[in-house]
DNA sequence: CTGTTAGCGCATTCAA
DNA sequence: TTGAATGCGCTAACAG
């Protein structure tokens, strides 16, 4: 069969009117395909006229690389798998709008995969996922970045990754931001408003996370003077419902707090339902604050104060990196993001009972 | 060179150690490539016993087929793109996980592509995406659904794709939801609690599930003998702003509404919110319900009433349709999926002011 | 700075 | 029911 001759079933396979190969981009535009291929990959050594000339040859005739070819040839997937277990859609979602970013910009593909963190046999599903699609490159995000299990096979398999993190040197590609110090500085803002007693609904056990916060709470609490009191400390799961079930813990205590810090948004939205159940007013009779800023911070009422966290440019970020690496345009490095607290008005000042 | 010497620089690429290809698998089963290619591809006449050999040789070997080269040598990408244009998180996160689902079953991998529907020349991106990628076929989410060009564009194209809709017989393959019934039978049950006066915010103008929801809340009043008065009606966008600017507008009123029904629930939390804010109390005050029964719904207080929107369902649905036509395993068809009330307590009986 | 050639790993003819 | 040969479209190596 010769080569090209356009398929005999193109109606069986819809893929509409036969597309242009590299060959004929070369033929058009007088050069080889070796050098069609540098102009498409970026590669240096290539007259710049010349380069105009596979440009505007390959947009006349309306050329795109064929990616599977591409892959193929150059044992790369242009692929990056985004890696994550986080019962918070508005926070993933603002990772992955970061992460779709970078990769459109690096004409990569993005590859989802929710990862069940507590599962057995979960470092054994990424790697299969691993085997079967080659990804260039890994995000990962909260709690996997902490995870020395997974890390542990993914550098034994070679893959590179990049991560979110919450605390400084927790990671070697990637965003950070600093969680506790951050911390620290809500609960200095709120103790200037007079509050003492300050309950802390905690990250899931697993959390590496969990533990930041917590220093930040603790951080918080010394500088202030103020004794940490275990009874103020309940654990939560970043989920709505446990920030319900921590609120009732808290708010059943004989001596309940007149501020809770729930370790993220969702938690503090259910703190909030469960105080408005019981009649209590927020701030007036409790202060109320999360951590990450999603959306659902400001969509509940009153709007909540919280730690803004810059999710979705945090996930570009720890992207770009991975991909600098990939493309070898540079070393990727770790960047840190500020963080911002963000005062709405579920916090107020104590109020004598 | 040699065929198959290991490349000399493995280092180069952290690919971990030499992957078997089918060529080995053939050579340890005992039979030829094409053989290992069609137990892999599922495909007839193959006889149990070699099938088994197959397979066995293929797990000893720790064999998983390069999807790069399938791609190439079979003319698909393996892939399905999901495209979408909706500001709620939420909703997106459900709809991701249910096509995740599906493709996973199939081995396929999900390609994700924001949309912007409004600006100019969205039709021509998809475009771009599709030829670059060659996704093999294409789940829509509202409003790109009921988009007429992008749909034209499509079948131009020649691609295969699966739509979750708002109205029956809008679209030929994938999940569809009767909103008008839904939004009557709901608007029936806050009737019966006594509300004559009740406000809409609708969905983006450009929406096309906006008139089906519309149609809906007219059926409901029309069932109930009520008027159907424009003033009562304002326009949102889908987003928790629109509804905080709608409930200015409606309770602004000289004679406003003692329920709102917000096109969706991001915008239902807006109502909320503003109600709240001017000292009102929901249900009491105002009776207040969305649309979808997105997560939000559950951590806004008081828990708001909805439509219950199998959204996860609906994309995995969507996702088989449109594998089983890419995969020439049945053809793909419309499923309609059920509505639910989700009554919670933003809505109770009309209170005399 | 540019071109030539071989082969990435698989599916696909068509024959047996 | 199975196998042998060919090429999908591109990049890599090396020569020029």
């Amino acid at each position: 069969m010769l080569r090209r001759s356009k398929p005999p079933d193109a109606a069986a396979t819809p893929a509409g009117p036969a597309r242009p190969r590299m060959e004929d981009v070369a033929a058009a535009a007088g050069v080889s395909m070796k050098t069609v291929s540098r102009v498409f990959n970026r590669e240096p050594n290539v007259r710049e006229a010349t380069r105009r000339r596979v440009e505007e040859a390959a947009k006349r005739l309306n050329y795109l690389p064929n990616t599977s070819a591409r892959s193929l040839a150059a044992n790369r997937s242009y692929l990056v798998a985004l890696l994550y277990d986080n019962p918070s859609s508005n926070y993933i979602m603002e990772v992955i709008d970061g992460v779709l970013d970078a990769c459109r910009s690096a004409d990569y593909n993005l590859m989802l995969r929710p990862v069940d963190y507590a599962g057995a046999g979960h470092v054994e599903a990424v790697g299969q996922v691993i085997a079967q699609y080659r990804p260039d490159g890994l995000v990962l995000t909260p709690p996997l970045t902490d995870d020395g299990a997974l890390l542990e096979r993914l550098r034994h398999l070679g893959v590179r990754y990049a991560g979110l993190s919450a605390k400084p040197g927790n990671v070697r590609i990637g965003a950070v931001l600093d969680e506790r110090r951050a911390v620290a500085e809500m609960l200095a803002h709120v103790v200037a408003l007079g509050h003492r007693r300050i309950g802390h609904i905690t990250g899931h056990r697993d959390h590496g996370a969990r533990a930041w916060r917590l220093a930040g709470y603790r951080d918080g609490l010394r500088r202030a003077g103020i004794a940490y009191d275990p009874a103020l400390v309940v654990e939560g799961r970043h989920t709505f419902e446990s920030g319900v079930a921590g609120a009732r813990r808290l708010l059943d205590l004989a001596h309940p707090p007149s501020a809770i810090f729930a370790a993220n948004d969702d938690t503090a939205a259910g703190v909030i339902f469960e105080a408005s159940e019981r009649g209590l007013r927020v701030p007036d009779d409790l202060s109320v604050f999360g951590f990450d800023d999603t959306p659902l911070s400001r969509q509940i009422w009153p709007g909540l104060s919280t730690v803004r966290q810059p999710s979705r440019e945090m996930g570009r970020i720890a992207a770009e990196q991975l991909l600098r690496e990939i493309r070898g345009t540079g070393t990727g490095r770790v960047v840190r993001v500020p963080y911002q607290l963000q005062l709405r008005r579920s916090i107020g000042p104590r109020r004598r009972a």
